[in-house]
DNA sequence: CATCCAAAATGTGTCAACAGATCGATCGAA
DNA sequence: TTCGATCGATCTGTTGACACATTTTGGATG
């Protein structure tokens, strides 16, 4: 599985492409988290010198997603339970903002966008009962991707779907497959909407932070009898 | 001051080394804006190879300080007062924040030592009348950074300290030698201490929210009427 | 059988050298 | 004189190779 490395070559450069790669690789979980890297193997791994693979190291270190201790080799870093909930408490803080920035400055049109999204979102949850949590877990991701970017600043839709999604992705990883329901969450999604639609900016920021914190409070009574994982280390030949 | 380049030398890597100095250079605007630096240029005048280099320029672009084209050499990044506007909003949601969470979780010796230093500022800023303008802004400074550090949240911290307050540096740099009047962020920031002091978050982040606005309100009028800077280019021997 | 020391192997940090491209300059022609 | 093309030089992207440190493994010894 991802043996045949899809040739993403071509177009910028080589650091760039192993930069991306390694940094889905960590997110979807085919380098764990704890993992401790060795240069020498990721560069033949992906045909690359150690050069350009330094350098997308050192990208991955500035966006914490690996750690580098002197002179003991990068790591993937390991997420934790307060890092976690850390997390949560700037979403919160940000998405808060950019709810009540796409009250104020969105365009009709951009609404109308994501009431439809919400509908879509529902009446696939209220069509088949709890087969498609994947789907519904990526109309979510939709959903909150689609508010970072009607908010019209692109340093906070930066700030959010290039730094923090990811983290939170890569965070959520930890109970593997246990999904909370979702469906109070789609109903929350009606409520930000709404007052969006209404371009009730302070309402749509105090529902989108209390729908954030009641997804974070869902998380951490999840996590409260869930355990840690251990490391492992990578292999070079399979 | 400050020209008595402090050691930085031995205990870590040498990337690291340059990426520090690196990132000062730009920040106090020894490099300035929109400068097109060489990969060459620089590894001679900071002693190392292009390898570390690279590598600290690399980490500086996921910092946000400089930026790449391909084939085309880094520049450093040029502020402008849409990038200024969007990042005073993000602070806005990330400071309130965090002056909620000074005022529902800090210490009171936390607390105790936050009205300290805004009566220490309010002291230096009565005293002598208009003179000590730089020591209010790093009074300034200290405040929102003591805010920051006691919000109790590291990544919080992490995120305001080490990356929008650096950046924010760097946009201020703009109108360079301007300094909006302190006497009014004095008032407020009196006004946030009591809010935090009687333990009321809500409070609390709206005075801090309300004080990053009229920040961002100021600045934007002063930069109404200030002209854009121009590129320059980097020269090798002096 | 456990322990300690040594030596090899692996890995990080660093550097110098090599293709390919881009930018500028100079020279020629209309 | 001005526009364009060709030549040259500088720079970026990349690679392979070299010190130094760290760990691991093997053997010798109490």
């Amino acid at each position: 599985m991802g043996e045949r490395a899809d040739s993403t070559d071509s177009g910028d450069t080589l650091a760039e492409q192993v930069y991306r790669r390694l940094s889905t690789a960590i997110l979807v979980g085919d380098l764990a988290p704890g993992l401790k890297l060795s240069e020498p193997a990721l560069a033949r791994q992906y045909g690359v010198s150690r050069g350009p693979l330094r350098e997308a190291l050192h990208r991955l270190q500035e966006r914490k997603l690996i750690t580098r201790s002197a002179r003991q080799g990068p790591r993937v870093v390991r997420p934790s339970a307060a890092a976690l909930a850390e997390l949560f408490v700037v979403r919160e803080a940000l998405e808060g903002m950019a709810a009540r920035l796409v009250a104020s400055h969105a365009t009709d049109a951009e609404i109308a966008r994501l009431r439809a999204a919400v509908n879509d979102n529902a009446a696939a949850l209220n069509g088949n009962d709890g087969a498609l949590r994947e789907i519904d877990d990526r109309h979510d991701q939709d959903f909150h991707f689609a508010i970072a970017q009607y908010s019209g600043n692109p340093m906070l839709t930066e700030l959010l779907c290039a730094e923090l999604y990811p983290l939170l992705r890569l965070y959520r990883g930890l109970p593997a497959g246990v999904r909370p329901p979702t469906r109070r969450a789609v109903v929350e999604h009606e409520r930000i909407v709404c007052a969006i639609e209404d371009r009730d900016a302070d309402l749509a920021e105090i529902t989108m932070r209390r729908h954030i914190a009641a997804a974070r409070a869902r998380r951490e009574a999840v996590l409260a009898q869930a355990g840690t994982t251990d490391v492992v280390s990578i292999s070079d030949s399979p």
